[in-house]
DNA sequence: ATTTTTTACGAAAACGTTTGCGAAAAAACA
DNA sequence: TGTTTTTTCGCAAACGTTTTCGTAAAAAAT
């Protein structure tokens, strides 16, 4: 590789005014400037980034970290779209993402590992936020934005804005009529707790109380539970005219259990889904659902991280809602 | 940070002892190993990356070229596994996984970009392969290992086993009575000439001859176009009993156009798909298809990368092949 | 008891940058 | 012309490792 003294060589100057030119300091004339940069554009100059760190301990390298417990992992839409908007922002401003390790322990000591990685910063994608290792991390002096977890005012989060998403839902299938509304939700996490929440005041708003038995957990993107959670549903005395589904994957299981009763969603029972995954767009009818803007909170999170990185002096912590789309499919039937 | 220099000085030996020690050296000691290495451990050490690659050329990162057009990227099924599967097997050796700037510009030099950022190696799983840039690369002395690309003895790629895939479909499709089967396939890749060749080869095999007007061109993961050319081929004067589907997406994308002609997959037509997404076990019924196993490819590019890094002796170049599994849906009729 | 070998460690160079500081040359001023 | 200021550059240290080589002490061999 060619390196500062190659190009001091051809020049005739010393080494350290090529590293200054390169930079365009003003300790060196512009003339030379100019020799300098040419002559490294045509030797195909690339500086040393591991020699770079050492000296000034910036790396250019935003770390992710993202736990993944199922295997299946950022296939789903929502990360992959996230990342994908990540590394958009952080590329165009000379950044690499790499998705640091996770471990299989539970002690593993994030902190020191991200520590001797020299990453400029951390985006904490999915994680076990209440552990030791993830507080220590978030707050050392590693910039780190967290996606969906709320510390304090102290550190800056981007969320997926959940209320917004739950009280349009809510709206848009009130005003088709329906009253006995249930909720599948999540298993308990921040996300899931602030669904419900918006879940029940919007409904309040239309002065609907939604009864306890007409709440059901299921897991996350697994059709299996929430098909049962669906049976449940169904199967009480006053069974409700329309589910909300944790997400678009369980409303799929769903729609398979009713399926087999015989229910066609859309007519005889109404269904919503949460995220918006490319597929739900494709089925017949399509589902009715509220589209999460992945790419928007991957964009968002880069761009936070990054002024954090560089200092930016009127940055302030920050708490970001990004909001998404109500996407009205075919599976809310009209009732009265 | 803890660095060599603080561990030596509480143990009272110079900092290249603590190095040497660290690394199990045989000119120092058991028991002073012993001590640094406990020693070491209480204070938290980690070596700093960025010196040690400055030394010796090593990162212990794999870079990953994934060149995303559509922008939807690794959402899919296929790349998210593999991604998955070579990070696992990377993270056991020790190595991190970077998602590598990829180039909006045409003639971006990944080869500098590279050796710039010290990557031990690079995966190669999605870029133009006959692209200037990445063929300097694959020649170059930086390790790398390609996903379905071959280019000649000298480098080593994994493959999805297409040859195997088109020959279980084709296989299963007949046994079931079929005898004209027409084949939708993608934009023209390596791949899909792969697919076509096992397609026609596999046919021939049971004394089917596939004549001209039973393909029909589409890209890759687009209901769309897939909807199109199931138009096209299901308005011939003697229209296929059996449609083959480039993916699993466009074959979603059939369905469609088949049910607005009052078709039902499974019964009065007969359609395949490739891939084995997940969301296709769960439609009514479950689409025949082709599962590829991502994971085991991830986990095989990083085997052969590391392999490769680390200079196993008998390591030889490769073209390696992975076969997935028939998933035998529903959407094959017998038919006779 | 002397010589040789082995063991266990330290000194120092090197990797390629960045950057503070000093110095020579040029420019400005008196 | 002599002095000061400014411009432009080179020197050298530093970042934290790895690794070669040298050497003192200990052990073994004579």
């Amino acid at each position: 590789m060619v390196t500062l003294k190659d190009i001091a060589r051809e020049c005739n100057v010393s080494f350290s005014t090529v590293s200054k030119a390169l930079k365009d300091s003003p300790e060196i004339s512009g003339e030379t400037i100019k020799l300098i940069k040419s002559k490294a554009e045509k030797m195909g100059y690339q500086p040393n980034i591991a020699a770079r760190t050492l000296r000034t301990n910036r790396t250019y390298d935003i770390g992710i970290i993202f736990e993944d417990k199922t295997g299946a992992g950022f296939q789903h839409q929502y990360f992959a779209t996230i990342i994908s908007g990540l590394q958009k922002i952080a590329q165009q401003h000379g950044y690499e993402v790499t998705f640091t390790n996770t471990s299989p322990e539970k002690s593993y000591d994030y902190y020191n590992h991200i520590k001797s990685r020299n990453f400029d910063g951390v985006a904490i994608l999915s994680a076990d936020f209440k552990s030791g290792a993830i507080k220590k991390l978030v707050k050392s002096d590693i910039p780190t934005v967290t996606l969906d977890y709320y510390y304090d005012k102290n550190h800056t989060t981007v969320m997926s804005n959940n209320e917004s998403g739950e009280k349009e839902l809510v709206e848009y299938v009130v005003k088709n009529g329906h009253k006995k509304i249930a909720m599948i939700h999540g298993e308990d996490t921040l996300v899931t707790a602030e669904r419900k929440k918006s879940f029940i005041e919007s409904c309040r708003k239309f002065g609907i109380e939604v009864p306890q038995e007409y709440f059901a957990e299921a897991l996350y993107n697994d059709p299996f539970t929430s098909a049962e959670a669906t049976n449940v549903l169904l199967s009480l005395p006053t069974p409700p005219t329309c589910i909300f589904y944790p997400d678009d994957y369980s409303a799929l299981g769903g729609i398979r259990e009713l399926n087999s009763r015989g229910l066609v969603p859309g007519k005889d029972i109404s269904i919503v889904g949460y995220d918006g995954i490319m597929l739900t767009s494709m089925m017949i009818p399509p589902l009715t659902t509220y589209e999460q803007d992945g790419k928007k909170i991957g964009e968002e999170i880069a761009e936070k991280l990054i002024s954090l990185i560089e200092n930016d002096k009127n940055f302030k912590h920050s708490h970001n809602l990004i909001s998404g789309r109500l996407l009205k499919g075919g599976t809310v039937a009209k009732i009265n």
